[in-house]
DNA sequence: CTGATCATGTAATTCGTTACATGATTCC
DNA sequence: GGAATCATGTAACGAATTACATGATCAG
């Protein structure tokens, strides 16, 4: 593998239309965050980067009245992304979940300790539940209002995961009761 | 916040008993390693660490024919150990799946292609799942016999888990189809 | 005797976050 | 005029993986 996936995450904002660094950031933030999160830190030199291996196109953009940098994805840059979309390269998956890591070694804890457990991590994921449902009338409105089903889709999935998550807290929360 | 969440890893593996970096990591990679994973590399330094600051105590250890270095929890260890099940800080939680990142720009892929891709993040989990549930019958046994219920139930937590993402695929498979 | 397992560690590298620094422009 | 937002970047740090290096012992 060449590229980072966070590369990916920048080259397919691209082909979504976003420009700048800054537009990127913003959308990653209220889509792509919940499963693939990236920050500036990363998204700026990258973006030098993916120039530099002539993936990218930018230049200074006076469109607007602030100074800022337009990037565009070169055909090199979509024959990437769409192999990168189309590879079967085992996918890479990575969950790091403090709350589950916990109640694994609270066999030592009294049992109302263990059901707040349960409750924190439930809360948790209620909250992300609603931060994603609402985006459904925000981003993933406009996204499918362009012809894009998928950023809708993967919406739903979303929430859908997140309540999977909330449901099984409250049966848990029920038995240690 | 002192310690990673990594050195709790550490700390709760003694605390089941564990006493060697080889013994803790051996147990991570058939348990907590679905949702936190860790490699020697972290293990060892880590465990180094935690001595110095007088959480963990090691010594030369000749019971085995191997050397090696056994550590325990000290009182303070455990203390350290307790407060982190306790606390109400809030969780860490991160997902990085680069299955729903690819499905998020696929709009610009044939259906099949969309198809597929459902059908390898489904192949993916169920894989995950298999391997959990080859645990069922081993360690977590284990646990559940010496009176810790916690690492079944975080068992059965990741086996639901890859469940839902495997069924969810499913049913988007048959509505692309 | 040979391969699997037990066992410990380090070095290089990658990936990513956080905090900082800076400044223009737009909206109220 | 002031706050929010747009906009770009860097430096320091932290977390974690991978690959390497080494070697003893145990089971067949």
């Amino acid at each position: 593998m060449e590229l980072s996936k966070t590369s990916y995450v920048i080259l397919g904002m691209l082909r979504l239309g976003r420009s700048t660094g800054y537009e990127i950031k913003s959308l990653v933030d209220v889509s792509t965050r919940f499963f693939w999160a990236a920050s500036y830190g990363q998204i700026y030199p990258e973006l030098a980067r993916l120039e530099e291996l002539g993936l990218v196109h930018g230049k200074r953009d006076e469109s607007s009245g602030r100074r800022r940098r337009s990037y565009e994805l070169t055909a090199a840059g979509e024959r990437a992304l769409d192999a990168w979309l189309t590879s079967s390269e085992p996918l890479h998956f990575e969950l790091r979940h403090e709350g589950v890591l916990k109640l694994f070694f609270s066999d030592s804890l009294a049992p109302e300790e263990r059901l707040a457990q349960w409750r924190r991590i439930r809360e948790e994921h209620e909250r992300l539940g609603d931060q994603l449902r609402s985006l459904s009338s925000g981003p993933a409105d406009a996204a499918t209002e362009e012809g894009k089903r998928m950023p809708r889709e993967v919406l739903d999935f979303g929430i859908a995961y997140q309540d999977f998550i909330v449901d099984y807290c409250k049966r848990m929360e029920a038995k240690e009761d």
